[in-house]
DNA sequence: TTGTAGGCGTTATCAC
DNA sequence: GTGATAACGCCTACAA
């Protein structure tokens, strides 16, 4: 099947290419009959213009492009969906692109940006740090939705890029003192492989300064690491690492898991063994996913404000497209939403 | 920033621009010197070639898309996964494009088509009859995948599509012949919105054949529709749905959700009256996901074989692509995979 | 209101 | 092994 250009349509028709390109560009300057014609014949023979040629000739596009690592990440799933509503809702283009795991998210947006002249990005999971000069290198305005990443230094330059995001540790410290206060002393924690330096990290962090805080010793024994060979947020994972550290013996009340699907798994460990939560075990999860919901007993878990946060990313984002002075970071709160898997023992 | 381009960079190298493209499009008439002195500078200036003048100069490119209708559908993110890596494993480029529920598929397929010069496409989702003039527009081989989708009448041509898929009408008799098989005979269903003529339509046809088949009575008043105006396949709207079942006070043992997100929160539902599962209330899944294995009790589902449908898409589309003859159709089976959620009745 | 022509950044073809 | 140069398909001055 031969490729249908414009110069076809614009002889099909009996015009110019400009006449064409006015008519499915919905230029104001064209006859509204010919336009129709056009129309008429571009439908018929159902042309569709190569983008590769319009990106390459236009200089602007509207285009908001949503970077996300992980694209199965049910976390992400529901950040997306809230920001593409917003991206449309103001009349852009939302693009979503998926960077594979072994990809760096930064050189897929410098190479996207030059494609599609692109008004924006929304990074979407990935690193916490950036190679600086790459973050330089981009050319529009970006935000980093859910992961609290260094921005560069203002070097006097404007702004060109935000952050929104909870505080990790914080909010990690904050589940775990929580958990404390209902009484569990032996806490053990799922968290990612042990050289995880994005929020696998954080999450131990904030989990440790509790411990401290309130004068628990922190226990390595009590610190289950995901095999780096698998993939760490699946409830398997969780189910195999709680399985583990259930028949190992150990003396624990209570499983903090730093992800919700990590939590899932952990509670079917304790079920398969006969064991009840939160009556013999007690679990906690992070993210404040539908199952956290919907699981029973329903999960304790940090709900993340999703939805608050993907409309201060796309706030954020516009602010800095027109150029608005905004503060580079935004920091929420996430709340602990109480569930009935965790059980408060008499002190 | 002053977009850099395959010229300057040429210009910086003191070469021409025909050695700069060879250099960085590994051809092999080149000198290895010349070369690597060019990818130097390339690095150090962190030159990146724009896509869209490459696309659109370049005949062909060794890249497979896959077009997702509903990215973020739990089903398809483990598909997604085994189409990745077996289009990887073939030394070919992999694409992810979302399409928006209110899209065509089949016209993004077209657009991408001349974008990208594809070599393949594999459509995930979407619908199971489509305008048969765009298909066969449509020059590139493609499959689709996990939806039996109609074939355009073999006109003489060769064959450019095939379509992997169990056969859903087909599966949900089994599981409704199979609750049967335990003793319910007032089973009711939760299906997708009213008008559904896709997946939610196929499975409900084959709940209802079970049931004549086996002289039950199709009883209108168990047959519960998904809210159109909400997402169809979340554990919210099973909830939602099966809530109202259960405040009906209409009589039946059994809940059948046609996936297992709706059937999650079915389950919820239940509980959340102080009734259990399956004690009181059986309730059957579609789908195989992880969580139908993680909930407790397990789920009772239909599971699709995803490994084997992801391999046998791949394989079927690069048939195609090499002209090697292949079967238009392949159904695969799916297998009752009994977990803890629906009782036996003593007949 | 419409047509012609030049150029977007790259690759491929051809000389050298 | 290397360098001009002509496309690729579209948009947009500019001219008519």
């Amino acid at each position: 099947m031969e490729q249908l250009t414009i110069r076809e349509i614009a002889k099909l028709c009996g015009v110019g290419v400009s006449t064409v390109s006015r008519a499915i560009n919905n230029h104001p300057d064209i006859n509204p009959e010919t336009k129709q014609m056009i129309l008429d014949t571009v439908r018929q023979y159902n042309y569709v213009p190569n983008n590769s040629a319009r990106n390459l000739k236009r200089t602007d596009s509207n285009t908001v492009a949503v970077l996300v690592k992980g694209v199965s990440n049910p976390f992400f799933a529901v950040m997306i969906r809230m920001l593409e509503q917003d991206i449309i809702g103001r009349q852009y283009l939302f693009v979503l692109q998926q960077v594979e795991e072994e990809e760096n998210e930064l050189e897929v947006a410098l190479q996207l940006t030059k494609e599609k002249r692109l008004k924006g990005i929304v990074f979407l999971g990935g690193a916490i740090r950036h190679d600086e000069r790459l973050l330089r290198q981009l050319s529009v305005p970006y935000v980093f939705s859910t992961v609290n990443a260094e921005l560069p230094e203002d070097g006097g330059e404007e702004m060109r890029g935000a952050a929104v995001a909870i505080d990790d540790e914080a909010e990690s410290f904050r589940m775990t003192e929580y958990l404390i206060g209902c009484g569990h002393r032996r806490i053990a924690i799922l968290t990612a492989f042990a050289e995880d330096a994005s929020i696998g990290r954080l999450r131990l962090d904030g989990y440790r300064r509790a411990l401290e805080t309130h004068g628990i010793a922190y226990d390595e024994s009590l610190v289950i690491h995901m095999d780096r060979s698998l993939r760490t947020y699946t409830m398997g994972s969780g189910y195999r690492a709680a399985s583990a550290l259930l028949d190992s013996g150990r003396d624990f009340s209570c499983i903090y898991a730093i992800s919700d699907t990590l939590a899932v798994g952990a509670c079917k460990a304790v079920f398969d063994r006969g064991r009840r939560v939160p009556g013999d075990i007690s679990v906690a999860g992070f993210d404040g996913l539908d199952i956290a919901r919907y699981y029973e007993p329903s999960l304790t878990t940090v709900e993340q404000p999703a939805e608050e946060m993907a409309r201060e990313t796309i706030r954020a984002l516009f602010a800095l497209i027109n150029g608005t002075p905004t503060a580079g970071k935004y920091i929420f709160e996430a709340r602990i939403r109480e569930g009935a898997s965790v059980r408060r023992i008499a002190q």
